[in-house]
DNA sequence: CTGGCTGCAAATCTTTTGCATCCTG
DNA sequence: CAGGATGCAAAAGATTTGCAGCCAG
């Protein structure tokens, strides 16, 4: 099933202006902030508002198609790979790098405080190559 | 060491606005944010300015004396407690829960591309017993 | 056709900054 | 008594909202 054909089976509008962000996101791998999308699809659709990117965003993230980041403290970025992974952050340039590692997180019941917990995620720190 | 003792040791001004934020974060356990600070200690100083308050959570995080949270995404969270451990926290009410157990997260070189991982930090998701 | 989407602007919320004054060390 | 801290207000960023028109299903 290609992308497309995949968003065609999720009940949102296919507008031009979302599949030009969906086209954008595709395979993305920098974990874009909204002023990313809104600045390169604008490129395409000079019309392109701040509340359409925010609003696609926010329909793809209620179908569980990207994830919200929280990664870096002044914005949100977005991660269209929604499969189970981890990430690196650079210290310095806030770069992010996709870990794929499957830890062993149990957490025994003494430690959850009646939570029921239902997933996790592992931010690691340290410095790129480049910052280094 | 008491813990007024501990900051007159680090170069800070103690004023007394910041003995009162130093004496609510002291022990607390709720991962407050700085609106949450401001209202507290407004009762008792009621000129409290935002800025004093972030000017006073920016020098104790230079002196590494508060951890600056990103779990919530609407708003930075501060943690008093600098030891090591990880977050559980309810997707419904936002509750934060300190975990206190050590994980073997070592990353081979070949996930890490060329970074120099210096931390690490887990983010549990879950229900408290409230919500769900 | 019609309900959801778009674009624009205004509003909101959090955080930062400029600056005159104050006060700790 | 000097340099950092305070308080106030204004500014800056990110995100959200209101609303009139538009268009995908």
């Amino acid at each position: 099933m290609t992308t497309m054909e995949r968003y065609r089976h999720l009940n949102i509008k296919l507008t031009p202006q979302r599949i030009a962000i969906l086209g954008y996101l595709d395979g993305n791998k920098s974990h874009p902030s909204a002023e990313d999308i809104y600045k390169s699809v604008s490129r395409e659709f000079p019309t392109m508002s701040f509340a359409t990117v925010y609003n696609t965003l926010e329909a793809l993230k209620n179908k569980e198609q990207i994830l919200e980041l929280k990664i870096d403290p002044s914005k949100k970025r977005y991660d269209p790979d929604t499969t189970p992974h981890h990430h690196l952050i650079c210290t310095g340039c806030r770069s992010i790098v996709d870990i794929y590692k499957n830890f062993n997180l149990d957490l025994s019941e003494d430690l959850t405080d009646g939570f029921d917990v239902t997933g996790s995620h592992i931010e690691f720190f340290g410095k790129c190559s480049t910052c280094r």
